[in-house]
DNA sequence: TTAGTAATGATAATCATTCTCATTAAAAAG
DNA sequence: CTTTTTAATGAGAATGATTATCATTACTAA
């Protein structure tokens, strides 16, 4: 198991994995793929509306919606539930997961072979053929003592 | 691993945590938590509504959200994310995932010790307390042939 | 009982997402 | 390289799940 930090490696961008799924490219999907192909984090739509804005004014929030799923449905990216109500996206590598730090927010990525290898035996003894699968761990640093606000009373 | 079919063991009832855990107990939250005490399923929000409304016409839609949501603060209920736009509900038991039939939509349950134990490693791995993790896995029942619909062009 | 506080029901407000439709751009046909 | 056909876009309206508001009702603690 190790922690992956360094940024999303380019062997095959966003754009090309597009056209090799035959998506009819228009500039801004181009541009989409691009600011997607560019984030290293994990945007949320109103965020990746807002970098693609910054490059054309013009950009509408309709067709990055639009777009975000018809990269989804093709399987090239990949929706993240961090249980705000927001959907957020990144390339999709099936080779990871996350770990959710439940003070801060901050996603930390990790992979881990025996994971992936035990999810799909698991599917596999459920009589299932593995699809994919959606994994969020919560945790908190260790050492930091848990210090939620209570409210104390006085007598 | 073992899939977990029997319905939920009544060992103790989330009426009885929500006592423990020092909520106030009005008609409407035990309404709502002996509802989910007979709730063998996964519903949203609306069919756990209705399900309140059998037994008691006057129940508020406002109320149930409030009431899930402080359950689930409590720790005592937990909150699924199916893809669908809505939140589903169980009562929260640490010991069990959940693999989905991506062709039916149906939700099966699943006990692995081994997957708890290896989540609470990398866990720890990476330096966190594990708080809880939230796992979907997708699948397709073996056997059957993957039928999408592919637009079929003649020459 | 009697404050004082918290929970409820009804409904309005919010917010992420989807839909509509007129316009524009791309692909196919000539 | 125009014309025709089809798909994609932008703007904004519509939807639908969830949350907030507020007057009313039900607990709790003296």
């Amino acid at each position: 198991m190790t922690a992956t930090k360094e940024k999303r490696s380019k062997q095959q961008s966003l754009q090309e994995s597009c056209l090799l799924s035959g998506i009819r490219m228009t500039s801004q999907r181009r541009l989409l793929a691009s600011v997607l192909d560019e984030s290293a984090d994990h945007p949320d739509v109103e965020t990746i509306y807002q970098r693609c804005k910054t490059k054309d004014e013009s950009t509408s929030i309709a067709s990055i919606y639009r777009s975000l799923s018809l990269f989804e449905d093709s399987g090239l990216i990949e929706k993240l539930d961090m249980g705000d109500g927001k959907a957020r996206f990144e390339i999709k590598r099936t080779d990871h997961d996350h770990l959710m730090d439940v003070e801060t927010g901050q996603i930390h990525e990790f992979k881990s072979q025996a994971l992936q290898r035990l999810i799909r035996e698991i599917a596999d003894e459920m009589g299932f053929d593995l699809t994919e699968h959606r994994l969020e761990i919560y945790g908190r640093k260790q050492g930091r003592t848990a210090c939620r606000c209570y409210e104390i009373k006085i007598y």
